[in-house]
DNA sequence: CTTGACCCTGTAGGCGGCTACAGACTTTAT
DNA sequence: ATAAAGTCTGTAGCCGCCTACAGGGTCAAG
């Protein structure tokens, strides 16, 4: 039961034995947007699914262990690209578990990293509380408090507060 | 010794006692990119210098030391959008340490619930990995250690992993 | 037959803090 | 005199992960 879309797509006839499912349902049963199914798609991160003739998608049930993946996936800390390389792998026969188990690895030597600058970052905050408590309001030309205060000019601001570096 | 410049602002002669600094010269002497400097005049985060008859920007010295506020603030974990509001306060006559210590104070819980968060995460990774190096490789549909941890699924990914929420 | 809920594509925006042009002008050094 | 380096405005892009339209077409219920 193939015919062809008006783009030239699959075309899945409801008839079939399994159950199909609109991008509405699958967004509802999945938590995940609709608007970020279709960029999913776009991002490689999900297959094409299957069209009705009027083009709408129609998904079989198995996207939704997909998109559990997927949210597992982002649990661990992976980036959506990561997700989208591990896919790949899986689709051209090898197992991703190796480079995924080396990604974990990696991602767990960074997030100590991060937690030490994190640490350091909060003892300094903490420092910089208990002296303004001490001074009170200090004078100066904006701020005393900040002018005042002795955090390393090199420290800048700890990335971990920002955003993850990626591809570090 | 005031003209106009050809788009109306104030105008320095070169003869004034006080040294003045072009934007390249402040760039280098602070470590501030010069697109940064007028990224930081357009944000409200320096005033709008004094230019010369051709247009040039012309600094005086103070402005090395608001910048210094400004990476000394960065540092202590404030945004851009906060010291624009402290340098605007402090414009207005207010002190604004009251409001500086109250955004240190907030910003030091918020880093401590993200500390927990990342602390969690980590167990959850280390878990993870100890559990994989066990089982060796899984089969599965994509990749089976993934599919078969078992980090809760509300869990998703550690905000601070991410980006740190701002107004939160 | 009409209403309204759904779906389509494509594009723009948003967070934070910049960076990188393009295309024109000015200043400085040789 | 000329070339190189500096500066100007204005706009676009980056990172990750979406979200929010606009301007259509499609489908199920009443």
């Amino acid at each position: 039961m193939m015919r062809e879309t008006r783009r030239g797509a699959k075309v899945v006839g409801e008839e079939e034995g399994r159950r199909m499912l609109k991008i509405g349902e699958v967004s509802k049963r999945s938590g995940v947007g609709v608007e970020a199914l279709r960029f999913y798609e776009k991002s490689g991160l999900l297959d094409s699914p299957a069209r009705t003739y009027s083009g709408y998608r129609v998904y079989g049930e198995e996207v939704l262990e997909r998109l559990a993946f997927i949210k597992q996936a982002q649990a661990l800390g992976f980036s959506l690209d990561e997700v989208r390389r591990i896919v790949e792998d899986a689709r051209k026969g090898q197992s991703p578990c190796d480079e995924v188990r080396e990604i974990v690895r990696r991602r767990l030597s960074e997030l100590d990293e991060r937690l030490r600058e994190l640490h350091r970052h909060r003892e300094e905050l903490q420092q910089t509380l208990a002296e303004w408590d001490e001074v009170g309001r200090a004078p100066g030309h904006i701020c005393g408090l900040i002018e005042g205060s002795d955090v390393e000019h090199a420290a800048r601001r700890p990335e971990g507060l920002k955003r993850r570096g990626r591809k570090g």
